[in-house]
DNA sequence: CAGATATGTTAGATGAGCTTTCATATGGAC
DNA sequence: GTCCATATGAAAGCTCATCTAACATATCTG
């Protein structure tokens, strides 16, 4: 595209809505600028052709025969315009919005609570992608992710959504009441784990526990890893807060907990502008988290 | 049309030309501003879609889809108005230049230069119109006429192309070296006179010489007058820049002159801007109207 | 690693485009 | 005709959108 010898675009428009309206003080009203504004982009856009566009008799207006030649023409260019603009708007708008976040998430705290999303903004289409894989933020594709962790990821943007620690809980009905001082000493018990993660072994190599091999791992889908805890069927490691109800009941024993600072599951988002429906979505977000935990 | 919600134009110009170039750098030149302003504009954008449209990687851009959906779109509607503006110019450039005057200008001094214009512009179409009708100059039809007269109309521009006086004249040969003190004495000579015109009957009214009906008038094309004239066919009316030459060599007498300040023929043109066509025609008037006299 | 070539970001300059104001022209109501 | 409502025209001056300048950063190439 060459881009030289066509005159200011805003002296096009304003022609354009003169030709539409023919009167200098309706098409300002239509561009919300005043008729004086008007009147001199279509005379600097007569000086820029060279041509008499208008002819003005006294009161009213009329396009002279070159003015209306180029005036046609231009209608269909801007509303082309408009077009290209609505389009991308509608686009936005209604393209479902993609959130991906981990399984336990899911079922623990947005399930319960998406429907009320849904009732505020039924126009917008949501697509729930619940992996244990780390999906990545491509434009186009996933619009947000939720993820546990310290809020210390590269090239994105995070805000903490829900403050907790990572634990290691238990039935009480599996452990009894012993206390365990070395994660060593759990190695004695089946343990439960989601599907293509490996939290657990993860979690021991930090505390210094080599023996990842001696492990008795049940692998589950992550949306099931919660019952098995509760029914007695392994220990797994998880955020606090996901189980802080059977822990207050005393169902639930937690035999060790990560007190890093940060710790928690954060909102991630690609850097830059959020289309609507995401920006919707983050705050009906920070606005449950705030108000229910 | 309703042009609410559309975004600055500029921004919408900056964003597609760096689509075609994938640069902000080139687009700059393209546009022949710097990449900073291009890049503030894109960003613009992006802030009133609220949406990402290019991703920038270090060195290089990419557009989001989003951002390719709105720039296939726009490169049309921008094309659309390249194509608008091109049409009209050539339009303008093209169209037949349409000339009036009357046919005593013509023949006496406009044919013999003419085709001294058409060498210097053979671009330019040329339509004379030598005609003694006064032919209003509506936009889009006529676009100069040249008319005799003191430049004293309204509601036009009109600039002197060559100053002479109203002349009676007659050949030697017909009314001999007799001295005529009063116009009603040119009664008993015959006239001549362009038909459609009453510009003898007018003069003499004017002198207050009433008795128009008793004018022994022929009616001739425009174009023979002057040769009737110096054939001694009749007494005529006359500019005296177009029988200058005879009044030197003795052939035809000057009867009675108008000496009426601005008389002259002049380039009477609408108001407001000229299209090239017509800015080259009135140069090349006044140029030769100087050099030629 | 140095050099060439991108983009990012900010502060500050500039001018396109705007509003304001007053003058003028026109048509309709009376 | 006069008055009033509603146009455009022209000029002065303001202001904000847009640009440049300058420097920082990132990436590819030789």
């Amino acid at each position: 595209m060459d881009w030289r010898g066509i005159p200011s675009l805003n002296s096009l428009r304003a022609f354009s809505a003169v030709a539409d309206a023919l009167s200098f003080s309706h098409a300002g009203r239509a561009l919300n600028v005043s008729h004086a504004a008007v009147s001199q982009q279509v005379r600097a856009l007569e000086k820029h052709l060279g041509a008499t566009l208008v002819t003005r008799d006294g009161r009213g207006l009329a396009l002279t025969a070159e003015g209306a030649l180029l005036a046609t023409h231009l209608e269909d260019a801007f509303q082309s315009i408009r077009r290209a603009v609505d389009l991308f708007a509608e686009e936005e708008q209604s393209r479902p919005l993609k959130v991906t976040m981990t399984p336990t998430f899911a079922v623990s705290w947005l399930m319960p609570r998406i429907s009320d999303f849904r009732l505020d903004h039924p126009d917008i289409e949501l697509m729930l992608n619940p992996t244990a894989e780390v999906v990545d933020l491509r434009p186009g594709d996933t619009d947000v992710a939720i993820r546990f962790g310290r809020g210390e990821w590269a090239g994105v943007e995070a805000e903490q959504l829900l403050a907790t620690n990572f634990v290691v809980v238990a039935a009480r009905s599996l452990v009894g009441d012993n206390e365990f001082q070395d994660p060593e000493s759990l190695l004695q018990f089946p343990w439960l784990q989601e599907l293509g993660t490996n939290e657990v072994s993860m979690w021991m190599q930090r505390q210094g526990v080599i023996a990842a091999r001696k492990l008795n791992v049940t692998h589950l889908p992550g949306y099931m890893v919660l019952d098995g805890l509760r029914r007695g069927d392994g220990i797994s490691a998880t955020a606090r807060a996901f189980v802080e109800t059977d822990i207050q009941t005393g169902h639930l024993r937690v035999l060790f907990e990560d007190e890093r600072p940060g710790s928690g599951y954060y909102i991630v988002t690609r850097p830059g502008m959020m289309r609507p429906p995401l920006k919707a979505f983050v705050s009906w977000l920070k606005r449950h988290a705030r108000f229910h935990g």
